[in-house]
DNA sequence: CACTTGACCTGTCCGC
DNA sequence: TGCGGACAGGTCAAGT
């Protein structure tokens, strides 16, 4: 699922919905995607209080009052969704009573229940099981080896054109695509966000790094700002199960230029839209806007 | 080091 | 309808 835009709307919502809530129950039983004992998740996790909740590129931080912190990436498919409950019993959305989420999780998707004391939940879901979560000491938490290696934020404002560039000095042989996916590169882009960005600056994604030019670099990093920004206005894009965590789905999809749009016709030039495969990711291009260098 | 490919999982869609 | 294969928002480990 989920890339910067996406990670951050969940950020917003659980900053929201869980900040100040105190852990009163956690059921799990996924070794791999959450492997801490029980002795652990007892000692440091029940009785807790949420204190923050931070993103560093698409992960996801929960500091708890015990100094110790739940650390989560939700890969392809996760999804984190809030559940309040009334003091009767009946269970509510944080925003849409409606959504049909509130009275079926959890699911057969769901991989971690924490209850919090005033009854509230937020299920950690996922599908395809490539997520994780880890309990660590917050101290730990950027010892991480993701965190050593991952690139700068893209939307810091400490963050210039001249800095961007030089990122990618390093991937000169390899196509501007994968090296905008290549998170030690730049943090937090994905399939989705390399390719709007990539048609936004008229690259095409399989140019070699060392052929994109200058110029198509500060365009790029403009392009790519401008994309991720209206991406988190839209509440972030939903290709199929990304949901924020009220439950609700993001509408950048709606806005795509590119993205799944094979077939349409481009807004700027009324080319159809090219699916092709590259750095062995579905990737959409306007073959006309996006011209190869020759 | 830089670069590419397959693996990790479950579910869905498409062609036969 | 059933069945096999390709594919899906992301990283890793292992190979060259």
């Amino acid at each position: 699922m989920p890339e910067l835009p996406e990670v951050e709307t969940v950020r917003r919502g659980l900053d929201k919905l869980v900040l100040g809530c105190t852990i009163a129950d956690v059921a799990f039983d996924w070794p791999k995607g959450f492997p801490n004992s029980q002795a652990d998740v007892d000692r440091f996790m029940l009785g807790a209080t949420i204190t923050s909740v931070r993103r560093r590129a698409k992960v996801l931080i929960i500091e708890l009052d015990t100094d110790y912190s739940l650390v989560i990436h939700l890969k392809m498919t996760g999804q984190l969704v809030f559940i309040g409950s009334k003091s009767n019993g009946s269970r509510f959305g944080a925003g849409h009573p409606s959504d049909s989420l509130i009275n079926s999780l959890p699911d057969k998707s769901t991989r971690v229940t924490i209850t919090f004391s005033n009854e509230s939940k937020l299920f950690f879901n996922d599908q395809r099981k490539f997520g994780w979560m880890k309990l660590l000491p917050t101290v730990a938490v950027a010892d991480l080896s993701f965190f050593q290696k991952v690139g700068p934020e893209p939307l810091d404002d400490s963050l210039t054109a001249d800095m961007f560039a030089k990122r990618f000095q390093r991937r000169q042989k390899t196509s501007i695509k994968a090296a905008l996916l290549d998170q030690t590169v730049i943090a937090g882009i994905g399939n989705i966000y390399a390719d709007e960005s990539l048609w936004a600056a008229r690259i095409h994604p399989n140019t070699r790094v060392a052929d994109v030019t200058s110029d198509q670099l500060n365009t790029l990093f403009d392009e790519l700002r401008l994309v991720l920004n209206t991406a988190i206005n839209k509440g972030g894009s939903t290709n199929k199960n990304y949901v924020n965590a009220e439950g609700k789905k993001g509408s950048y999809m709606n806005f795509a230029k590119v993205f799944r749009r094979e077939g349409q016709p481009c807004t700027r030039c009324q080319n159809s839209i090219d699916k092709i495969r590259v750095a062995g990711r579905g990737t959409h291009i306007c073959s006309n806007c996006q011209a190869l260098p020759t």
